[in-house]
DNA sequence: TTGTATGCGTTATCAC
DNA sequence: GTGATAACGCATACAA
C-alpha cells in the first residue's frame, strides 16, 4: 500500500524541515543550490506531486476558472469553450465547466457550486429563461469576477464579450436589397431573449436605413423548437404579401424554415432567399444553404471573454478603491455569402 | 470590506462551537433540532457557503472528475462532453476539462495537473500521437481511476467505453454490395491510430464475409488534414480500377473526398458512392451527403464512460484485494442511410 | 446533545 | 541558509 508522498516525506528522507523543502521546490533564492538539487532529486524519486487541493485551500486561490454554457454539444458554444480552454491553459489556469441546459435552476446551482469551490472567475452564457440575478450578488460578495458571454443580461455594470449584430445585419439587408428584395421577413427567437431584441433592433435599423417601412406581419417569432420554427415559416407563407427573403434567428431556424419552403414546392434561395445567423459549421460545398450567413465568431468571442476575465483576475490583487471599469468587448458580426446555387 | 463567512463566524454569533455548527449544517442526528435550525438561520443570514476547497483538502476527495479530449469544438467530442457533464452533474460531481489539441505533451501536462488537483477520476480520449503511457502509472499510484473513451490505447488492463465498428461496417458493405458495388475503397486515418486499425480490420472482415478479395490499392490513408484527404481521393481516382464506392474515415474525410469527386466532374453518390463514419451533425435534408453514415453515438458513449468511472469511484472505497475487473463498454456502430439524392 | 482537540498539506512569518 | 510554528476551513474521534 503505497502512500502518497508529501513534502514532509521528502523532508524526513533528507532530515531537513518541511519549509526548506517547500522553498526548494519553488526555487526560492535563499535555499542553497545543493539543498535545492537534493530536494528535487528525492521529489522525483518519490514521484512527488504537489497537492493543489491543499495549495488552493491555503492560498485562497484555485487557479481555476468556471465556464457555464447552455449546451456543450451546440457548435456555437463548443467553439467558444474550446477557445476559452485554450486561452486559460496558456495562462496556466484550469477550467471547470457546467451546462445549464437552459434551466435557470441548474444554472444557479452550478453558480453556487462554483462559488463553493472559490473559483477565481466565471464566464457565463445565460440560459434563455434566466430572470433572477440574486446569485450574481453572491459572486460579488465572494469577489469572484464574472464575464458574460454572448447571452448577456439587460443590466448595466457588467463585463461582457458579445457580438454587435448591426454590421452583419446591415450587410445582409444591403445584399438582399441589391438583389431586388423589398419584402424581407424575420424569424426571430423568443421575445424576452436579449439576442432576439438585438436582432429585431438591427433588422429595423437596417430596413430604416434603406427607407423600407416596417411591416409587423413580416416579423414572427419562435421558441426555437423545430415545430415552432416551421410554424413561423408557414405563417410567413400564408401572408398575402409573402416575403421574398427571410432572415433567420440562427441556422437551426433556417434549416426548419427551408424545409417548409421545400415542402411547399418552392425553391430555396430562388423563390425565397435565406440568410441566417451562423451557428453551425457549414460545409462550404453543400447545396442547400442559406444564401449567406451572419458570422459571430464564437471562438474569438470566447477568447475575448477569457481575456477580460484574466484582466479582472490579475487586477483584482491591487484592489483599488477607484470606480470600477466595466469591460465590454463587442465583435462586429459580418456577413459571409456562399456560392449561389442554381437549383434546377 | 465584507469578510467571507466561515463556520467559525456562525459559531461565534451563536456562542457555540464550530463543530456543532459543522454537524448542524450536515443535519447530523445528534444535534438538537433547535440548534440545527438556529445554525441554518444564521448561515443563510450571513450568506454562508461552505468552502469546498477546504473540504476537498480535508476529505481527500474533490467530488470532481476530469475530462480530457482532443478538441471540444469537434462535434463528436462536444457531444461526448455534453453527455459526461450531464451525467456527472446528476451525481453531484463537478467536471474539470482539458483539451490536448492532439499534443501528447499538452495531454500529459493536463494529466499531471489533474493529478495535482487530486481529482476523483478521469475520462480521456487520447491524442493521435500519444505513445508514452508513463503518466498513467502516476495515476495508478495516486489511485485516480481512468476510463478511456473512444480513442483507447492498445493496452490490456484498462477500462474503456468505445464503439465496435464491425456491425456498422458490415451493414455498410452489405448495403453497397446490394447496390452492385464490388470495388469499394477505404480512405483511412493514420495507420498507428487505433481507430484506423479498427476500421481497416472491420473493412477486411466485411469484404471477406462477402467473398471479395482485398485489393490493397483501394486502401489509402491520410493524416486527416484536408490536403491529405484530397490527395487520398485523387490516388483512388487514378487507379486503373477506380472504386465505385468509398468508405471514409469520418465525415471530414468524406467532405474532402466528395469535393475532389465533384472537381473531377463526377457525380457524388452516382459515379462514386460515399459512406462515412459519422462525426458531424448532419442536416437530413441536405443534398450532398454521403449515402449513409456509420453512427457511433458519442453522447451515449460518453455517458457510458461516465457510468464506468463512477462505478470505479464508488467501489474504490471498499478497496478489495481481489483481482481487478476491467470494465469495457462496446457500442455497436450502426449504419444510418440518408435519402438517396437524384443529382441531375 | 455539545465542546475540545487534532490534523489534512502547504506556505508564510518569524526566529536563529 | 535553514528550522520551528502557526494558520488556512473544515470534519471527526474522543471527552464530557
Amino acid at each position: 500500500m503505497e502512500k502518497i508522498p508529501t513534502i514532509k516525506d521528502i523532508a524526513k528522507r533528507l532530515k531537513i524541515s518541511a519549509s526548506t523543502v517547500s522553498r526548494a521546490l519553488h526555487g526560492h533564492p535563499s535555499i542553497g543550490l545543493v539543498t535545492t538539487m537534493r530536494v528535487n532529486k528525492v521529489a522525483s524519486e518519490l514521484n512527488y506531486l504537489p497537492n493543489k487541493a491543499a495549495v488552493s485551500f491555503k492560498q485562497r486561490k484555485t487557479f481555476t476558472i468556471g465556464v457555464i454554457l447552455p449546451d456543450f454539444s451546440e457548435a456555437f458554444f463548443a467553439s467558444a469553450l474550446s477557445g476559452i480552454e485554450d486561452y486559460a491553459s496558456k495562462k496556466n489556469y484550469n477550467v471547470f465547466v457546467g451546462q445549464s441546459l437552459e434551466s435557470p435552476e441548474k444554472e444557479s446551482s452550478i453558480l453556487e457550486t462554483m462559488t463553493n469551490h472559490r473559483l477565481d472567475g466565471i464566464i457565463i452564457s445565460l440560459s434563455k429563461n434566466t430572470k433572477n440575478f440574486e446569485v450574481f450578488e453572491q459572486l460579488r460578495k465572494y469577489k469572484i469576477p464574472v464575464v458574460f458571454f454572448d447571452r448577456i443580461p439587460g443590466i448595466e455594470d457588467i463585463h461582457y464579450s458579445a457580438c454587435n449584430l448591426q454590421p452583419g445585419m446591415l450587410q445582409a439587408v444591403d445584399y438582399l436589397i441589391e438583389k431586388g428584395h423589398r419584402n424581407i421577413g424575420l424569424i426571430n427567437g423568443p421575445t424576452q431573449l436579449e439576442a432576439s431584441k438585438e436582432r429585431l433592433d438591427s433588422y429595423k435599423t437596417a430596413l430604416d436605413k434603406y427607407g423600407i417601412k416596417i411591416n409587423d406581419d413580416l416579423i414572427v417569432s419562435s421558441d426555437l423548437s423545430s415545430i415552432q420554427n416551421q410554424y413561423a415559416m408557414r405563417r410567413l407563407l400564408s401572408l398575402p404579401q409573402k416575403p421574398t427573403a427571410v432572415i433567420a434567428f440562427n441556422d437551426y431556424v433556417a434549416r426548419d424554415a427551408m424545409a417548409v419552403v421545400k415542402n411547399n414546392n418552392l425553391i430555396v434561395n430562388h423563390d425565397i432567399s435565406f440568410i441566417s445567423f451562423a451557428n453551425l459549421p457549414i460545409w462550404s460545398f453543400m447545396d442547400s444553404l442559406p444564401l449567406a450567413s451572419i458570422e459571430q465568431f464564437p471562438k474569438e468571442q470566447g477568447i475575448k471573454a477569457a481575456e477580460i476575465l484574466f484582466e479582472l483576475i490579475d487586477s483584482q490583487v491591487e484592489e483599488t478603491t477607484s470606480a470600477p471599469v466595466y469591460h465590454r468587448a463587442l465583435f462586429d458580426a459580418s456577413m459571409v455569402s456562399y456560392r449561389v446555387n442554381s437549383v434546377a
